[in-house]
RNA sequence: GCGCUCGUAGCUCAAUUGGAUAGAGCAACGGACUUCUAAUCCGUAGGUUGCAGGUUCGAGUCCUGCCGGGCGCACCA
């Protein structure tokens, strides 16, 4: 239920309550609620239709036509709906479609400009306390564009979701406990030996490549040769810590950094060794002990998640006493509930989709809904380097990392392009061709609309043109408008633009609602489009006074619903190209 | 083998969660700048929505079975 006064909106309730009535006497009342407005594909089918008849036919055992005829009437002689609606129709197998009043049009502009920066914004029926954790990378690298892939998806369903009337905590859980922060420190303490000519050697397991050594070089800048004792024959565990600790610290440094540079920012890090030094962890699995869940067997201590649906129990603690990575994430997930989260959202990517079940197992085991917890699946990227597909892997060299994408093509191209396709399709990215082809990325074409928008508004508000030229004399035929309060029509252009932008705020509510940014950017594609035709069919400042200032409010309404389009997937809309 | 997931124009993707004649952008071809920004607009061409059934007034969308791609199936994370 929107907070906000939205035409469509008011129109779709005013239906609703007229239809209400009707539909009790057809046995079908309920359906009421569920009637939406549609667009229909073609403008002969008027600005709106709604398909209810044909729904409820089946329901009250009468042809969808003769249903639709009634209703129609109900429609037309409803005093509500008067003011809006110029004439229906019935058409197809059973439609009802409907005309509205240009003035009642017009009217929406007006109230859309009202509202200025809360145009779209709504408060759901139920507004939730949201948990958003999202891109979570291992801080013993540098974000790659499988990263940048879940940052833009992430960071835009933030965006939108808190712009939707929900209050967003976006969260980076920090992996640093366990073995690959292990391995990670003796690599840069090996590292670290050979930057200071003492020849230390990278253990088997260790990192190569050539990032760890940029994080030794960073450490032995700061540092100095103050660990120089404390590396042979083997690095002391003393040393070890510190390099473990030191190295997390500028990873994530880095890891912000670019992230920030990337429009990316997190209300929140969480750090995974603290859930241990805090003694959740223990306090976690002892909860799950206490319950009968957990059991040990074979010298290890498992999780019974068979109960609630998994293929497999699964370990918590290890035969050697280390705890799993599993253990870690029950015990933070619990730490997330107890911070009062109504809903917890993890992003992951498809490559942990194996995960999910055992997760909600451990919900189930300690008690909790598992609806709560909603795994996004993101999948994953693909290259495309000489025209070979290549998984991107560290080891291999097949990557490309956040910054180089960023070099590449920019922020604003780079982040629609990673939303623009659904997070739930895999992705081949080809560098060089998006190199290339940066130009042509469609962020532009609506970016330029935006541009050309403020172009305009300059333009009036210096009072240049506005009103001094030829008056109507340019005006497609069939322009009859005059000024604010007299009777007026549309062209099929503004009619366009106006349907359009009223759009916007179901787009919001559809794209939280569905967790799909990528409906902001094909809308503000096609935003973008209607307003192009407009602007090449009806000019603005060189129209007659009244025909122009009703035009310079569509230009501003046009400009607000694309920067906040833009906004909303986090892309700028700059006011000139 | 089992599980999850995706197959839509030559390419990259949409399609208001079951609606009317499946739409955009690139790429191709032909037009429009003495004009509020030509990073734009107009037009042409491009499709058996992987295949086969089913559900109903109606299916790209839901169900079943195949085919193909991706990802998983650890006391790794």
């Amino acid at each position: 239920m929107p907070e906000i006064a939205d035409f469509l909106f008011q129109i779709t309730s005013l239906i609703r309550e007229t239809a209400a009535q009707r539909l009790a006497e057809w046995g079908c009342g309920e359906l009421a609620d569920g009637i939406e407005l549609e667009r229909p594909a073609i403008s002969k089918h008027g600005d709106y239709s709604t398909n209810i008849a044909l729904v409820a036919a089946g329901r009250a055992k009468r042809p969808p036509r003769e249903l639709a005829s009634q209703l129609a009437d109900d429609f037309s002689a409803a005093r509500t709906l008067q003011p809006l609606l110029s004439h229906t129709e019935i058409a197809g197998p059973g439609f009802i479609n409907f005309f509205l009043r240009p003035a009642a049009l017009a009217g929406a502009v007006q109230t859309g400009i009202t509202l200025g920066a809360r145009f779209g914004s709504s408060l759901p029926a139920a507004p939730e306390k949201i948990l958003l954790e999202f891109v979570s990378a291992n801080p013993t690298g540098t974000l790659h564009v499988g990263h940048a892939r879940y940052a833009a998806y992430g960071d835009a369903l933030r965006r939108i979701l808190e712009f939707a009337g929900h209050d967003v905590t976006s969260e980076f859980y920090i992996n640093d406990y366990g073995t690959q922060m292990e391995i990670f420190g003796r690599t840069l303490a090996a590292r670290y030996a050979q930057e200071l000519g003492l020849g230390g050697k990278i253990p088997d397991e260790g990192y190569q490549g050539e990032y760890p050594r940029h994080v030794a070089k960073l450490i032995a800048e700061e540092a100095g040769d103050r660990f120089a004792g404390e590396m042979t024959p083997e690095p002391t565990p003393a040393a070890l810590s510190f390099f473990r600790q030191r190295g997390c610290e500028l990873v994530l440094g880095e890891m912000r950094a670019e992230l920030e540079r990337f429009r990316v920012g997190f209300d929140s890090w969480f750090s995974e060794s603290r859930l241990y030094s805090s003694g959740e962890a223990e306090a976690a699995i002892e909860e799950l002990k206490r319950a009968g869940e957990a059991v040990e067997r074979e010298g290890a201590l498992w999780l019974l998640t068979t109960r609630y649906g998994d293929d497999k129990d699964r370990v918590l603690i290890r035969g050697s006493g280390e705890p799993t990575y599993f253990a870690s994430d029950i015990a933070y997930h619990r730490d997330k509930l107890e911070r009062g989260y109504d809903r917890l959202i993890n992003i992951w990517g498809a490559d942990h989709h194996g995960y999910v079940p055992r997760m909600k197992a451990a919900f189930e085991a300690l008690a909790h809904d598992p609806e709560r917890l909603e795994i996004i699946i993101g999948q994953l990227v693909n290259l495309i380097q000489m025209g070979e597909r290549r998984q991107m892997s560290k080891r291999a060299g097949t990557m490309v990392t956040l910054a180089e994408l960023v070099d590449g093509i920019g922020v604003d191209a780079a982040r629609f392009f990673l939303v623009d396709r659904s997070h739930d399709t895999t992705l081949d990215l080809d560098m060089e061709k998006a190199k290339l082809k940066s130009e042509e990325n469609p962020v532009y074409y609506v970016q330029y609309a935006h541009a050309r928008i403020c172009s305009i508004l300059r333009k009036s508000e210096t009072g240049g043109e506005a009103g001094v030229e030829t008056g109507g004399e340019e005006e497609p035929a069939g322009a009859t408008q005059t000024a604010a309060g007299g009777p007026f029509s549309l062209q099929p252009q503004e009619r366009e633009l106006i349907l359009k932008q009223a759009d916007f705020p179901a787009v919001v509510r559809a794209a939280a609602i569905t967790r799909s940014p990528q409906r902001l950017t094909t809308y503000a594609r096609e935003l973008a489009a209607v307003f192009h035709v407009f602007y090449h069919n009806c000019p603005v400042l060189r129209a007659d006074p009244g025909t122009a200032a009703f035009r310079l409010d569509l230009c501003r309404l046009t400009r607000y619903v694309i920067a906040r389009s833009l906004d909303l997937v986090g892309v700028a809309a700059p006011e000139k190209m």
